[in-house]
DNA sequence: AGACTGGTGTTACCGCAAGTAACTTACCGC
DNA sequence: GCGGTAAGTTACTTGCGGTAACACCAGTCT
């Protein structure tokens, strides 16, 4: 097959144009936010509609492939701040930070990633609580668990507790980064400070304020 | 149409209108999620849809209406939870009990609240700077950030270390709710105590694995 | 009475975006 | 050359959000 000396300085066409098709995608969603219209990409992309409905077969499809790229670029960011060599406390500070820097670096992928606008249009209305509820999170949240339960002793249940924790903790940073971002009260390194104060149980052991009971 | 018969309630007949359709919008909304159209909406409240325009504006100003009763309603609940006598520990698993239990026995209406899925779509986007990102989860976190300011003496900065905990918090039960209502992998009580013991600092004593650097 | 006003309701339409059908190329092995 | 497959097109259908424009029915002012 000829297929195999063209791999060299391309992969195969349909991959190529698969590719050159999401980096539009991105361009367009870039700018014009989760609304972008097929039309709108198909333009960007020199081309027209049908052409791109036979490659992601539906907007959801396209909307996924773009998500699944930046998602594995996020994670694998994630995974090496996890992975570094330090005390617990500083790994998890540079997680928090890491993911902070980067939807600082990029709103818009971030908005896109965590509030799709994905509808199935008409069809097939099924009430599937978790079917389009930000799979970055998901992701995110078993990864997480996964790293925790191979690292952390956590007596008897620790798997089902590290799961627990590791969607919690994503959870956090995520709201919390999604309120920073929108507000900007702070630093990112007092907000990276706070979370991982809170997590380090700084909640437990503060007082209550001397006029009513504490929380 | 006799308007005679519907002398019970004290309202003026607009609020009570608005409310019928509210009421029409929610029982659509919970069958076909939030991809209900207007007219069917309409149809359920037994009209047509430029009544529901006048009412509510557009697609967006009906949804917030919606929101806005469901949250308050879980709001309400929030605060009873948050405020019952009891030592800081139980308050939380208290909360956290009391979230989970409305998210359980309603998922249409938490699915709805959470994933709004409104698209301004066309004509005059660009003004709503707020959009959709879940303007509940906001909510909770600021309520609770008020909480935690107002009861837990956290000295300098508390102002801002209370709000950022308010957000986590929130965003740590609502992305565990999120994934154990999917999921079902534990218990509530199991997700309680889990989750409160990761807010109480277990994370940070734990030891780590024999075989590996701790997370 | 009779015109004026305001709320409720309708039918019929526009604009737009998702998705599809049917046709037209161009390339590649034979 | 010839037939098949992939890329590409135009032109359509469907359905939804949103908006006229008009109709009906109180009360109410003169």
């Amino acid at each position: 097959m000829d297929i195999a000396h063209r791999t060299t300085d391309r992969q195969t066409p349909a991959e190529q144009r698969r590719r050159e098709l999401l980096e539009a995608a991105d361009r367009v969603v870039l700018r014009d936010g989760p609304q972008a219209s097929m039309n709108a990409i198909a333009a960007e992309a020199g081309i027209t509609k049908p052409i791109l409905y036979r490659h992601f077969g539906d907007k959801g499809g396209l909307y996924r492939a773009l998500a699944i790229r930046h998602t594995d670029a996020l994670l694998s960011s994630l995974r090496a701040a996890l992975d570094a060599p330090a005390d617990r406390r500083r790994r998890v500070e540079a997680t928090l930070d890491t993911y902070l820097a980067s939807i600082e670096a990029m709103p818009q992928v971030y908005r896109f990633l965590m509030h799709p606008a994905e509808e199935p249009h008409q069809t097939e209305q099924g009430f599937d609580v978790g079917r389009h509820s930000a799979p970055l999170l998901r992701r995110m949240g078993e990864e997480l668990g996964q790293v925790i339960a191979e690292r952390v002793d956590l007596g008897p249940a620790a798997e089902a507790q590290a799961r627990i924790w590791g969607h919690g903790i994503v959870g956090m940073m995520h709201a919390a980064g999604d309120w920073w971002l929108g507000e900007r009260p702070c630093s990112r390194e007092d907000l990276v400070r706070s979370l991982a104060d809170l997590l380090w149980g700084r909640l437990a052991e503060a007082d209550d304020r001397p006029d009513g009971p504490g929380f």
